[in-house]
DNA sequence: TCAAAAGTGTTTCCCTTACACCCATGC
DNA sequence: GCATGGGTGTAAGGGAAACACTTTTGA
């Protein structure tokens, strides 16, 4: 039987944030996890997150958790979904809005956290994780092959200048699925949001491929009426 | 400056869901709103919506608004966002969670409230609501619009049994620009989502118009692989 | 028989896909 | 000169878009 409830009775959830960071390296999509040192959960793996304070904006209290993870926060953020049968905190009910973000590993990485145990792992060893973690993040790799098909958002997890099979490769592993290098590239040329800049100086066996810049203002261009 | 903070300040937060009800009549979409009756906001419109409790869970939540808002809560309902930067409650701090839900005004509004004051509008003529609920209800159309180009998702809003005409209508009114009858019946029977089941008894002029049926078991097979 | 709405096919274009060979470079 | 990776064009198929007339019915 539910006693009628007062204004301030409903003054007494937690709100966390919960953060998906999404790097590239070694041809592998990778995702930032750190270990848990309080309880419950000591111990175990899981994204990064905090409650919030009252006073805390949820994007503040993300880019919060992002400076403290790579030491730097201005990256590409988007909210994923809010969490609402969160694991049972011991002082109460908490509702969990989750985030993505997409990084460059060398560019934006500044300063990885130093205090706490964590690590870049590849999406398919990515260990059971605490909470509903692994859920968040199945929710947050869907997403983010919706997003990379409809809109040119791969790059953010590259150098700022990069080579067309870098960025197909890239393709690939999200997507789970090869493409036609010819095609990936026809595509690429038509929506015209890449200009070339010069070569790269590999000491690498076989010729020297070609640079790309992702090309901001043709970008926006298209955000404006869809891809 | 902040002070370190306890655990306990984490849980002082409040939590709302808000509901945008789409529904579909007389060749336009509307939206349910209804006049806030307590303070602040006290007889301004603003969209169905309420601050849970610890125990609520957020569709739960959500299910109990559209229930009383109009008598039934078996409808479609799927999460839009997350807002942190509410207004100021003379409470504290909410953190507000959107849904929106597709329903047919006369099979699913099976008892309208009753208690407060309430009405469809249709978007075009939305007022100004109270809270940040035009932000809300603005990117709830956005998501409206994808949705019904990725998925068939329009049927929800129309008739057990619908003409073509009506459900073009629909897509026109929702996408903001005319289709093309015959590409549009072209496209839907080459889907295969709709079966045939008689005719319309209208006793308008012109002619009898086929009614149509929406076939969830072919709906569901796209779904698991998307359109 | 007229007004009103329903219904129906074909062509064009472009995007997508499939597919194989030559080019530059380091060793 | 050979191994390694970079780079390029064309043909066929399929979905999207443009486009106009006939059919049915009530009044």
């Amino acid at each position: 039987m539910m006693r009628d409830a007062l204004l301030q009775d409903y003054f007494k959830m937690g709100v966390s944030v919960t953060v998906v960071l999404y790097g590239f390296e070694g041809g592998k999509l990778q995702v930032y996890i750190q270990k848990i040192s309080t309880n419950p959960y000591a111990g175990a793996w899981a994204l990064p997150g905090k409650l919030i304070l009252a006073e805390e904006g949820l994007i503040e209290a993300t880019k919060g958790i992002v400076k403290e993870s790579i030491g730097n926060d201005d990256i590409y953020l988007e909210q994923l979904n809010a969490f609402g049968e969160i694991y049972r905190h011991p002082l109460g009910r908490v509702i969990d809005v989750a985030f993505y973000g997409l990084l460059n590993m060398k560019k934006d990485v500044v300063n990885q956290r130093a205090d706490k145990e964590n690590t870049w792992v590849a999406v398919e060893d990515i260990p059971p994780l605490a909470y509903d973690h692994n859920d968040v993040l199945k929710l947050a790799l869907q997403r983010l092959k919706r997003r990379l098909v409809n809109r040119p958002i791969g790059f953010k997890l590259l150098n700022k200048e990069f080579t067309l099979t870098e960025l197909q490769q890239l393709y690939e592993q999200i997507l789970g699925r090869e493409l036609d290098k010819r095609n990936f590239r026809k595509k690429l040329t038509k929506l015209g949001i890449l200009t070339a800049e010069g070569h790269e100086d590999t000491s690498s066996p076989g010729r020297k491929p070609r640079l790309f810049r992702f090309n901001e203002t043709k970008y926006n261009d298209y955000m404006e009426q869809g891809f």
